[in-house]
DNA sequence: ACGGTATGTAAGCAGGTGCTTACACAAGGG
DNA sequence: CCCTTGTGTAAGCACCTGCTTACATACCGT
């Protein structure tokens, strides 16, 4: 990768025709973090390495760490930037259809989540990353418990998420056919009417 | 030439890989065989390292190269060896269930299928360990397949098989509670009612 | 203008990876 | 006996990883 994606030459008029990097910290903070966001959510913790991202940014990989001091602290930013808007967003009874088809949307626009995409590229990696992803997938079930009135509220709920995941894991991660091409509506249809067994809080399916 | 206790060391079972070898390039080619399997349901294609499964059978590392050629090959071989007896031994409509149980149970016994595990550990790995993953998930889906009468069968299987693996992704690579410490039996029966809604094959609840 | 400092860069370090090479030793046949 | 062959080992190679250091340069208050 000889050619790393240069920032775009901003408005500012430099006079040099070189296109230089205006010096702005917070820029290229917000640049790794950007870049950061997009592999973690392509490759995973593991896979995508700081070279990429820098690399990606178009920025020295030095920087990354005087910025965010290891990858892990990058990873723990990205993951905190927008990773629960979408949680405390959503009405519970709304969050695992809303989940579900923002896993199911392929074309990741600005807005969509990707950070349970990235929870599941980054499974294997190392034991505090794991740490990490747990919290979310603890918020995620919390919700989903609450969508249940029986005793065992809590295990239905994590195996909503249960269900979720793999199925974001099969579509996205393994591109398992036919359900990676599958249509979300349809997807949708078909799991929210098994669910209504287990979870008695979900909207009807029309 | 003390032929006698020679012979007598060849009959005793050599369980333990401590003290020496006796030069036998079948038994070494299995004691890596077997510590590549333990390894690679532990932690998974990735971070289970040549060394450590070398260490691991008490062996040097260069003899797993000239057994097997290549680390890639070597995962091929353990996930080809005891991979898809279970889904051949299993009648269609049991194998939900009897996947399920088997991810559910910790205590790995020898007879017990840890390939489903191994899928779950290696994902973020490289493409082709997800290519050779995707084999065994395709066949699991297409048993399921048959268990629906309707039109999108495969995609009903696809989606039991993303539960299935859901649940096992929870529960033993996260560890995520309650699903972590709950009852197989609890966890069977809620699984197993809402997918009734799913597939019609599936044997009654109880 | 100018010096200090924030910003950016090139080069390198220590450790780990899969994999290879050169060699030691045992067995068996001429 | 020696010499080939199969089995096992230690050492090393080339590369990649996260991370650090030493240095260059643009900006800004004075």
């Amino acid at each position: 990768m000889p050619e790393a994606t240069r920032r775009a030459v901003e408005a500012a008029p430099c006079g040099g025709a070189t296109g230089e990097h205006r010096r702005d910290a917070q820029g290229t903070r917000r640049l790794l973090l950007d870049a950061a966001s997009h592999l973690f959510a392509e490759r995973g913790y593991e896979r995508a390495t700081v070279r990429d991202i820098a690399s990606r940014a178009g920025v020295n990989q030095a920087l990354l760490f005087r910025y965010f001091g290891s990858k892990k602290a990058l990873f723990g930013e990205v993951m905190a930037r927008g990773g629960q808007e979408q949680l405390r967003a959503t009405p519970p009874e709304r969050l695992f259809e809303v989940a579900l088809r923002g896993m199911l949307a392929e074309g990741a626009g600005p807005g969509t989540d990707r950070s349970l995409e990235v929870c599941l590229r980054s499974i294997g990696g190392s034991d505090e990353i794991g740490e990490a992803l747990r919290g979310l997938g603890d918020e995620y079930a919390d919700v989903l418990a609450t969508l249940s009135r029986a005793d065992d509220g809590a295990l239905r709920g994590d195996l909503a998420l249960s269900w979720l995941l793999g199925i974001g894991l099969m579509r996205v991660v393994v591109g398992k056919e036919p359900l990676a091409s599958a249509d979300p509506d349809a997807v949708c249809r078909l799991v929210g009417e098994a669910l209504t067994a287990l979870l008695e809080g979900l909207p009807k399916t029309e």
